[in-house]
DNA sequence: ATACGATTAGAACCATGGTTCAAAATTTGA
DNA sequence: TCAAATTTTGAACCATGGTTCTAATCGTAT
């Protein structure tokens, strides 16, 4: 029976995940993150060192997985638009879904200067991996020459902002998100397409032009539950830092 | 002479805008904004109210500003895709532009209930105003029909996140970064395109592929379109909460 | 049952940072 | 020049929130 047991680490973690993103990481406080995960304030401390090193973890957490994807697409042999596309889709699942989605990793600026640096090293890594997307793509032709850089930050961008805007109880769901903006996104760097359905596809269902429900009054998200899914690679990173 | 100089507070806006810019609202303390503009911590109070005030009249004027572009630009006869890119250029400029651009209005959880509603307000009519053009681009068959609400959060996404990696000190000025990102996120919906350079046009310099995109000569990054206009509307509000 | 380590709780500690305050310095108006 | 109003100051106040501490509780092996 190791120390400290894993599992108990996971929920807590996981706990804090959902109050990085229903409050924002410089607003959620070690009590709320406690109560959100059924203990004590002090009993937090037991299992982890601080607030940063929470923090680390979810952040590395969910990097580790945005990468694997990554790295998982560019490795298929599938069109390129279609590795983009599913690097997309991944990314929107992991940042806004209901249960496993995770925003910490979008406020880098909260973490001590230590632990920021490997923090910034893995994020630079995955959007290196989305520029090689797109350089890819470019040299096959099914992408249009371009400053591969810019737009990858411009598609990170995007993705990335959601997360200020989407609501679970919006009329979109997260898969409907990602295939619209897969296809704007894809769209704007795909070589002049005859309609040959390759990597870009007619715009949108011709029910576009939708008003989306109103404004957001910026309310809190309700909460989600914690579902049993795990990433290999965080879990190894977890149990390396075990005191 | 009226009391509480506009010029001072305007300067002591500006400051905050500066201090809110390069640490972030949150990390951004009193102390810090007081000696960015030359006055002691408790000064400050004698000009505003508190953190709250300064912060919303910082977000306020930089979405007034925009807001006002957006117009102009709604208001012009040039192309649709011409028209888009103009608000783009600007909302680059009062977003990353070194003496006048503002981030503060990108962190409007920040501001408590009361203020945050009137913010949100300008940012959602400015969403809508993007929302807009794409519309009207699609009616008049210079883009494709597509989902205008997710394209024009898409686009705002791209362009707020600059402020999370642009560096003044790096190698793209503010307008290089502006005439890519146009590029791009216009070819995204611009209508099938024979070269008739209609309001969209050709990917980028042949010279693409580039690490960190086209050179720079030297000095300031080149002003924006927009000329030294002040908007009356912030100004306005800055004398209406005079106390 | 007893003992010892793992776990938990909750109060208390303390640094940070927004804010207040009383008084001093400066400017203005007559 | 004098008095009132304006502006400025720096210390002090105080709420917030991360963290620490001590003691109680639980689980398990002997």
């Amino acid at each position: 029976m190791r120390r400290k047991s894993e599992t108990r680490r996971l929920d807590i973690l996981r706990a804090a995940a959902r109050v990085f993103r229903r409050s924002g990481v410089a607003a959620a406080g070690m009590r709320e993150i406690a109560e959100e995960a059924d203990l004590s304030p002090g009993n937090l401390y037991y299992y982890f060192a601080g607030k940063d090193e929470l923090l680390f973890f979810c952040q590395d957490r969910t990097l580790d997985r945005m990468l694997e994807a990554a790295d998982a697409a560019r490795a298929s042999t599938i069109p390129v638009a279609d590795q983009l596309r599913a690097v997309i889709r991944t990314h929107l699942h992991y940042t806004l879904d209901e249960l496993e989605g995770a925003t910490a990793h979008l406020e880098i600026d909260m973490l001590a200067e230590a632990l920021r640096r490997t923090i910034i090293e893995k994020r630079d890594k995955y959007e290196h991996a989305v520029r090689a997307l797109i350089v890819k793509g470019a040299k096959r032709g099914e992408f249009v020459s371009c400053d591969a850089a810019l737009v990858a930050r411009a598609i990170l961008g995007a993705l990335n902002w959601t997360a200020r805007w989407y609501r679970p109880d919006g009329v979109q769901s997260v898969a409907a998100i990602a295939e619209g903006l897969a296809d704007y996104l894809v769209r704007g760097i795909a070589a002049a397409r005859k309609d040959a359905n390759k990597g870009a596809r007619p715009p949108c269902p011709p029910g576009g032009l939708s008003p989306q429900g109103g404004s957001r009054p910026s309310g809190r998200p309700p909460r989600g539950l914690p579902s049993g899914r795990k990433s290999a690679k965080s879990e190894k990173a977890l149990i390396a830092t075990q005191t």
